[in-house]
RNA sequence: GUGGGCGUAGCUCAAUUGGUUAGAGCGCCAGGCUGUGGCCCUGGAGGUUUGCGGGUUCGAGCCCCGUCGCUCACCCCA
């Protein structure tokens, strides 16, 4: 029992059954983004560790203590140790290919998504995993606002075009590392002198990162945070006017939001706007989204002076948020119990694997069947057969099953006529053709304009 | 890394105060219909015998210890 293998702690498998609906997302990531303008961007699933090291910050979590990192000596040529990581995010990379491929040369605003596997070693629990999968939008080059107000428009969307709608949009502004600074040592002195007020945890972080006390769940810490002075009061005119732009923006568009002087994130190379889709029903991590704008980055990787904005959407978290949104619907419309794995609204269940199942009776018609299925196949109708020789009965009952629409049977009787049996397998009727005509007849029953 | 909960057939779960051959539903296979699916009825297979190891006991799925795994939470994040 303990020798059969097993996926590694915090992986998963995606069955056949879930393959629906991740076609669906993945359909959506294209089409939205897609409709924004922005171009898919593929990089390697790992990089050298020092660009994240740069990117996300030393002294990070993610960096600190939960990236998969590899290290190989001597592969190459004496004394030649490179360490290379699993992705732990995905922005970075994006920036390095930009500024490798020297991107801005072709257009100076670059509008990219990508969609893929992150790695992260962390503890699972409920809506965490150590693969997961984000999609994530960048556009890279310009100061603009309205980029900000752009990108939390392309998550909305996204979001709203899976089902999602019960998500809170939490905005709030970093400033930059002027203000930034300005606001640390306010906060500072401001924790300092509440110090004896705040947990355990909340006195810890005093030291390593004042900003993560005010994210503290903990009531007492909240009742004492909130009396700490909020960033908006220390942003630098030029940051205040860029944050005002962005909210206006969304205003105009209808995008409702939450400010919350409290958001802070987790990655160090966020200024000015960040922002956060937050579903209640999704347990502890109820970040489904999460982004803002990063406009030193480029700088610091070794690229030109140039602002970005981005997010990331945890897959996962939003397939969960869709699955408990669709389930009270599902139980509302009575559907058959076989619908409780049919994940999304839309997604469709129980597809056909093949529009045609051959039913043989005896190995010469099995034979013979083959070389037909070969043929019909060769027209490009996708169709299959049983491999067991199973009874007639037992073959039906798969094709029933497979929800295959439609089935040819073939026996001695057939073979010696040379015809095969064609029947509907909704309309339960039946019909004997030549088997030189088969693939005519098929066309005929499969494009007649009747529901697929 | 830390803490709580849980580990019984493929899946979802039962099993009186520890008691003798560990059950059900679904699924799977077959038969009822000797060449025809869905519904129904009948039967069958399937647990290396309850994650693994040890202990207490006349006796452990149930109690104790350890271990592994899953899960939820902290930390942090999507």
């Amino acid at each position: 029992m303990n020798k059969i293998p097993k996926a590694p702690t915090g992986t998963f498998d995606i069955l056949p059954e879930d393959i629906p609906t991740w076609l669906r997302v993945e359909e959506t990531v294209r089409k939205v983004c897609g409709l924004f303008g922005y171009s898919e961007i593929r990089t390697p699933m790992f990089e050298y560790t020092s660009l994240f090291a740069r990117s996300i910050g030393e002294v990070t979590d993610i960096v600190e203590k939960e990236m998969y990192t590899i290290t190989r000596t001597g592969a190459d040529g004496e004394g030649d140790e490179e360490t290379l990581t699993l992705r732990p995010e995905v922005t970075a990379s994006i920036v390095r290919a930009v500024i490798e491929h020297d991107l801005f040369a072709r257009r100076p605003l670059q509008k990219l998504f990508y969609y893929g596997p992150i790695f992260r070693r962390e503890r699972p629990q409920k809506g965490r995993f150590r693969q997961f999968h984000q999609m994530g939008v960048e556009a890279l080059g310009s100061y603009d606002p309205l980029l900000d107000t752009e990108m939390i428009r392309l998550a909305d969307v996204f979001l709203r075009e899976l089902g999602i709608a019960n998500c809170e949009l939490l905005l709030n502004s970093m400033g930059c590392p002027e203000c930034r600074k300005a606001y640390r040592a306010a906060l500072l002195a401001a924790a300092q002198q509440k110090r004896d007020e705040l947990c355990d945890n909340c006195k810890s972080r005093i030291d390593r990162n004042v900003f993560r006390v005010l994210d503290c769940k903990i009531a007492k810490c909240v009742a004492v945070s909130d009396g700490f002075p909020p960033i908006s009061e220390f942003l630098c005119p030029g940051c205040r006017d860029h944050f005002d732009q962005v909210k206006s923006g969304l205003e105009k568009l209808g995008v409702v939001f939450k400010l919350q002087s409290r958001l802070v994130r987790g990655f160090d190379y966020y200024t000015r706007t960040v922002f956060e889709f937050s579903c209640s029903d999704l347990g502890a991590q109820s970040a489904v989204c999460g982004g803002g704008r990063y406009d030193n980055l480029i700088e610091e990787l070794g690229g030109p002076k140039a602002g970005s904005v981005g997010f990331a959407i945890g897959l996962e978290r939003a397939i969960m948020v869709m699955k408990t949104a669709a389930d009270p619907a599902e139980t509302g419309a009575g559907a058959p119990s076989s619908a409780t794995v049919c994940p999304g609204p839309a997604a469709p269940c129980a597809l056909p694997v093949a529009s045609v199942f051959l039913v043989t009776l005896g190995q010469n018609a099995k034979r013979a069947g083959f070389d037909l299925l070969d043929r019909i196949r060769g027209a490009g109708i996708a169709a299959d057969m049983d491999h067991e020789s199973k009874s007639l009965k037992a073959q039906m009952r798969l094709a029933n099953k497979l929800a295959v629409p439609h089935v040819l049977i073939m026996g001695d009787n057939e073979l010696a006529a040379g015809t095969v049996n064609l029947r509907d397998m909704k309309a339960s009727s039946e019909t004997t053709v030549p088997q030189d005509k088969i693939i005519s007849a098929l066309q005929a029953v499969l494009y007649a304009g009747s529901a697929r």
